[in-house]
DNA sequence: CTATTATTCAATCATTCAATTGAATTATCT
DNA sequence: AGATAATTCAATTGAATGATTGAATAATAG
């Protein structure tokens, strides 16, 4: 009744591009690639993918639209291609959170467990630095913190706190992050810190929800 | 290195969801659905697909926690589902706009060739209707325009158009909207009704992003 | 130029997905 | 209750996807 090609073509592009999200291992990849741009080596080694299998994946993404890359000597580099990835991703996120039932019981049974503590927003965290009543706290690995932070965070990683090679103010409140919504790093660091005497509390959000906001100071 | 489950049990969720969003016959549906709430043989017909398969491809967005139902009578009623739904296709479009080659290519040759006219935006038309100097137009079906519009429009379906079976202003511009940024029924109606002389725009985005931001008027 | 390292390609096999068909459900109407 | 209409289920077929393996390509160092 109503034959219309080219927005069929449309169509078959948005769907081309859902499809290269739909794979664990590619979302995967994309978190690691929210964090900072890595050659595919690295990316295999964090995703415990094969590095064929990885690089597999990560040309169906760079199909997709979703991430970029390029050569530099003998790695080639990839990162987050412009464009509402980081949306595209939360959009997920939102629809699992209210409508998916799988979803939502790992999330709650897991996560809000051990969320007692309610998340710090994002318009609190910058009252509070800006009245200096908080010490923020980047609690990824060190890597991840020098290719981008947020503005003032200070970097000890969870293995750093668990050897308890660390000096924060025990006055202040401590406000932990890490990858985004679903790491886990930042939940294990309040825990850590509470056992140790300190005040601390997780940020909402991660890293790259907040370098999307545009607030990250980015590395070399 | 790290083990966690929790997280690939999330992850497997979202992508989930975007398999679910990875087939171009789903992604018209929602489209259809994101006009209002539909039965499935009249999702079936306005899609092209049999009623069988629609059926199927319908579960599947349910599956995904894209869209809900609920029986009517004989008629099992589908929509859109709470949550990001209507984001989710946003972002995928901002995706492939900027980094899909396939897909720029289609709506530079086709939607930006019929649309030499800039879209009216949000802001403006707010003012215009306040000011009253422009005459909102809907150019969908019937049927579609009872199930809910923007409030204050009048509903003059495109075949109407072509009828001359209406009556509008000719001191004032007339704003014409459909079903979204690639429903092409808006872009003919402003065609038509310059060539008759009437100072026609396009509305920016169509029905289904006004509603998500909160202006549509509901039918019953 | 050869060796080395990082990444990609090509081929394979098991699994999953899409469309079609006809039968089975579920609710209404008489 | 039995007939009818709307939707879903079940089973089939052919096509696409994912993981693995080993070979091929690029860039660099010696």
């Amino acid at each position: 009744m109503n034959q219309d090609p080219p927005k069929k073509r449309l169509y078959e592009s948005f769907a081309a591009i859902a499809r290269a999200l739909g794979h664990a291992h590619r979302l995967e990849l994309l978190e690691q690639l929210a964090q900072g741009e890595r050659p595919v080596e690295a990316l295999a080694q964090r995703t415990g993918l094969s590095v064929a299998n990885a690089s597999q994946h990560l040309q169906q993404l760079r199909r997709g639209g979703l991430v970029a890359a390029r050569r530099e000597g003998k790695n080639v580099v990839y990162r987050l291609a412009d464009g509402p990835v980081i949306e595209a991703l939360a959009a997920l996120r939102g629809i699992a959170e209210r409508n998916v039932a799988e979803a939502r019981e790992v999330m709650h049974s897991y996560f809000n467990n051990l969320d007692s503590m309610e998340p710090v927003t994002r318009a609190e965290l910058m009252q509070r630095l800006r009245d200096g009543t908080a010490t923020l706290l980047d609690v990824r690995p060190e890597d991840e913190y020098r290719l981008g932070h947020l503005p003032g965070a200070v970097n000890v990683s969870l293995s750093a706190l668990r050897g308890r090679k660390f000096k924060l103010p025990k006055n202040r409140q401590v406000v932990a992050y890490c990858r985004g919504p679903y790491c886990v790093l930042s939940f294990e660091a309040v825990r850590l810190l509470r056992e140790r005497g300190y005040k601390a509390r997780r940020l909402e959000d991660g890293f790259p929800e907040w370098k999307a906001a545009g607030f990250a100071v980015q590395g070399p």
